[in-house]
DNA sequence: AAGATGACCAACCGCGTACAC
DNA sequence: CGTGTACGCGGTTGGTCATCT
């Protein structure tokens, strides 16, 4: 049994009309996104839903800001690339306005080349609680005199994790956290599982741990263990438990704590976290 | 003036994952 | 639990416009 074609069999390709913009607008608006096959054969758009689902959220989808990106904007973009790598959809959830496609297209034509040329243009630290660990010190080291390209992490995709509601342990609320593809992670048993767990969930697909540039994760359970609790890592680590909810991409999570990290370097809260609620 | 080249951006494509049945 | 479908993501392509030769 074949898999049913994703489009119409009369697809229309290419750039977008004014007419299929407004016909896409109209429906979406009143009807809502999602079920994009449907949509677009319910709107009489001869295109194919997924096309339909991009035109909406990159360039129709109101709130978009398109035009010239800022600099701070700009620098955000630098500083997200160094914690996350080609995470597109991720960097722009912290760019209210701006799209993936819209960050990956600037990135591949602007900063990439700029960054070629200036490997110092962004001396921001990306962790000094790195600098804890002495085998990241040559390569925080390496970071500063090399392009920035060679120290981030390969783009990488990190399993939805699911999160029942956290339970109260020792002053904290401790996640249980288990991946949704795997029920036996239900039990009374699995409902204690910490941190560690959740990190060996991630590990699944041999990331994080074996990238030292994404061993941000680990070092936020190695200072839960040992108890830091005065760096604004670890008190913000108590913090990301409460951010928890049903489901959640492991790498949010430390970025939430270095966004807050970042913060508290400048000396004050900007609005870091966006159209995000703040931990 | 015309072709070549490069920059930019929208759109396409394939893959992995979530989810429904 | 297995299978098929829908969705989201990131890499790549191709069209358009500007600049260069």
């Amino acid at each position: 049994m074949g898999r049913i074609p994703c489009c119409p069999k009369e697809i229309v390709k290419g750039a977008w009309s004014t007419q299929e913009d407004e016909t896409l607008t109209k429906y979406v608006t009143i009807h809502g996104e999602g079920k994009w096959q449907k949509l677009a054969l319910k709107a009489g758009l001869k295109r194919c839903g997924k096309s339909c689902r991009q035109r909406w959220l990159n360039y129709l989808k109101p709130g978009n800001k398109r035009g010239q990106i800022s600099l701070d904007e700009e620098d955000m973009i630098i500083r997200l690339h160094r914690l996350l790598g080609n995470r597109w959809a991720l960097i722009a959830k912290r760019l209210p306005g701006r799209t993936d496609n819209e960050i990956k297209n600037y990135w591949n034509i602007n900063l990439s080349k700029k960054l070629e040329k200036q490997p110092t243009l962004s001396s921001w630290p990306i962790s000094t609680s790195l600098q804890h660990n002495h085998k990241c010190c040559e390569q925080v080291e390496k970071t500063k005199q090399t392009h920035v390209a060679l120290e981030t992490p390969l783009p990488r995709r990190v399993k939805d994790v699911q999160c029942n509601k956290t339970r109260e342990n020792k002053g904290y609320s401790s996640p249980s956290c288990s991946n949704k593809r795997e029920g036996s992670r239900n039990s009374d048993d699995e409902a204690t599982n910490t941190l560690n767990n959740y990190l060996i969930d991630i590990d699944q697909n041999k990331e994080l741990i074996e990238d030292d540039s994404s061993s941000k994760v680990l070092e936020i359970e190695d200072q839960k263990r040992v108890g830091l609790t005065n760096s604004p890592t670890s008190t913000s680590l108590a913090n990301q438990y409460h951010l928890l909810t049903s489901k959640f991409d492991p790498l949010e999570i430390f970025l939430d704590v270095e966004l807050e990290r970042i913060a508290s370097f400048m000396g004050h809260n900007e609005d870091i976290y966006c159209n995000r609620e703040p931990p």
